[in-house]
Order: C-alpha cells, then sequence, then structure tokens
DNA sequence: ATGGTCGGGTGCCGA
C-alpha cells in the first residue's frame, strides 16, 4: 500500500498539476492539505470518474484536508479533538482497507507565524491536542499513519539554511520540542528511517528563487505507529513535482506499507 | 494586487 501527503495550495489553481502526479504516482491514498476550498466547490465527481474515493474537509478560502482512496474507506472522522472552539479545517482521518486495515490521518498543522504571538499560541496548543488524539490512536495497537505538512523543521539539516530560520515559528525551539514529544510517543519518521542525512527537502518558497538555489525545508512528514512501522518498506519525496508547471510550494512524500 | 511570489476569502491577508 502505497500512501502520499501533498500540500497541493489550492485545489482550483492545481487540479491539473495534481491530476498529472496522481496518474503515474501509484498511490492508493493520498492526503491532501491546503485544499482552499468548501467542501461543495471542491471537484469530487471529477476525481470520482478516475476511480479515487473522496473524502474533504474544508472551508472557505483557506486551510482545508481532503483524503483520496483508491481502496475502501470506513469510519470518517473530521477535526482534532480537544478544542471544541477551533473552527480551522486541519484534521481527517480515515480507515483504509487494503489486504489490512490502516488508520490514516490527514493533517495541516498551523504555521504559527508571527512568533512569538497567538498564532504561535495556537500553533503549539494544536500540538499538544495531537499528541492526546496520537496518544489514544496509538492504544488500538494498529498500523497508524500521521501524513501532513508538519509546518516543522524538525533538525538543522531538514534545512538548506538553517540559520535563516532560526526564531521563525518553524524552526523555533518550542515546535521542535512539541515534534519530538510526538516521536517520544513512540512514532517513526518514516522519510528519516529510510534516507538519513542533509540535503532532502518538501518545500521552496515562491519568493527568491528558492527552487533554483534548492534553498528548501522539509516540514511534509510521515509518521507511523510502531505497528505501521513494522510494515514500512519505502519512503521518497517526489521532488520533480517542484519544477513541473504551476506547481505548488510542496512536493509528495510516500510511504509504502506492506499492507 | 507586492519587495521578493503565489493562492484565495478580496480590493488584502495568509503563507
Amino acid at each position: 500500500m502505497r500512501i502520499a501527503t501533498f500540500n497541493i495550495n489550492g485545489i482550483k489553481a492545481r487540479i491539473s498539476a495534481l491530476t498529472e502526479w496522481l496518474e503515474g504516482c501509484g498511490c492508493d491514498v493520498v492526503c491532501l492539505q491546503e485544499i482552499k476550498s468548501e467542501d461543495r466547490a471542491f471537484p469530487r465527481a471529477y476525481l470520482e470518474d478516475r476511480g479515487w474515493r473522496v473524502e474533504t474537509h474544508g472551508q472557505k478560502g483557506f486551510n482545508g484536508v481532503a483524503v483520496l482512496s483508491r481502496l475502501a474507506i470506513e469510519d470518517v472522522a473530521r477535526d482534532l479533538p480537544g478544542d471544541g472552539t477551533d473552527d480551522q479545517a486541519r484534521w481527517i482521518e480515515a480507515t483504509v482497507i487494503g489486504r489490512r486495515p490502516v488508520r490514516v490521518c490527514c493533517l495541516y498543522l498551523p504555521n504559527g507565524n508571527p512568533a512569538p504571538g497567538p498564532r504561535f499560541d495556537y500553533k503549539l496548543a494544536w500540538m499538544a491536542r495531537m499528541r492526546a488524539r496520537a496518544a489514544a490512536l496509538l492504544a488500538s495497537e494498529e498500523p497508524i499513519v500521521f501524513a501532513g505538512d508538519y509546518n516543522v523543521i524538525p533538525q538543522a539539516e531538514d534545512a538548506a539554511r538553517p540559520e535563516a530560520w532560526v526564531g521563525d515559528a518553524l524552526f523555533r525551539p518550542e515546535s521542535r520540542a512539541a515534534f519530538r514529544r510526538l516521536i517520544h510517543l513512540g512514532l517513526t519518521d518514516a522519510f528519516r528511517a529510510t534516507e538519513p542525512g542533509p540535503g532532502h527537502y518538501t518545500f521552496w518558497d515562491y519568493q527568491a528563487g528558492a527552487w533554483e538555489r534548492n534553498n528548501g525545508i522539509r516540514i511534509d512528514h510521515v509518521l507511523l505507529s510502531p505497528q505501521a512501522a513494522d510494515l514500512l518498506t519505502g519512503a521518497g519525496i517526489d521532488k520533480a513535482v517542484r519544477g513541473g508547471d504551476k506547481p505548488s510550494d510542496h512536493v509528495p512524500v510516500w510511504i509504502d506499507l506492506d499492507a
């Protein structure tokens, strides 16, 4: 089972590039972030006609997540528990049925800038809520995948120019510590389990020729429960997508599970 | 549309 995560930065602007990538990626399940669309405006029928089951959790204008699946989907849940006043569409989870079922959580973690400030407070509170949700799911001892745009640069080696990110909400010690608290639950960073070392990025800013200079950061991650990590056979970053026509500023990250 | 660049809710704001 191949599962990917891709922050598409707007479904309307990305439908062509997304379709082209979907047709060649070999994915069974795709987690999308920043669909920037209400559910009723999402091109559900277009994707269903191409063989995908579609579950969305959108809102007008920004944020928004979706799960596409070639496999049967069960038990879809929207919103991250823990704050009934949070109306931002950043979380959807569902069970996909391969040779065995896998719980897939698709997340768009808050950016948090400017930091410090209320946006940064919201990011850290959201990460604490995610930790609680992950701990609750881990009690099932089933394969669970947490795939999405984490808006966290875990280590200096995950940025081409780490010095440029000091003080940014994506690289502040509090954000990195909260990411480590997720890892310390027993989760595995699937890409890092496969590809150690510097020079692997998933985001290049549209500004200042970041792509041409390879000035990237690794902020899109797939974390695995121990039972999912047992099934991991490969992981990768589809870097070439960034050089295509009308690209997102993020590229897809994928994993293969023996499931 | 801006500083540099994209996306959308718009005539800017979020990233």
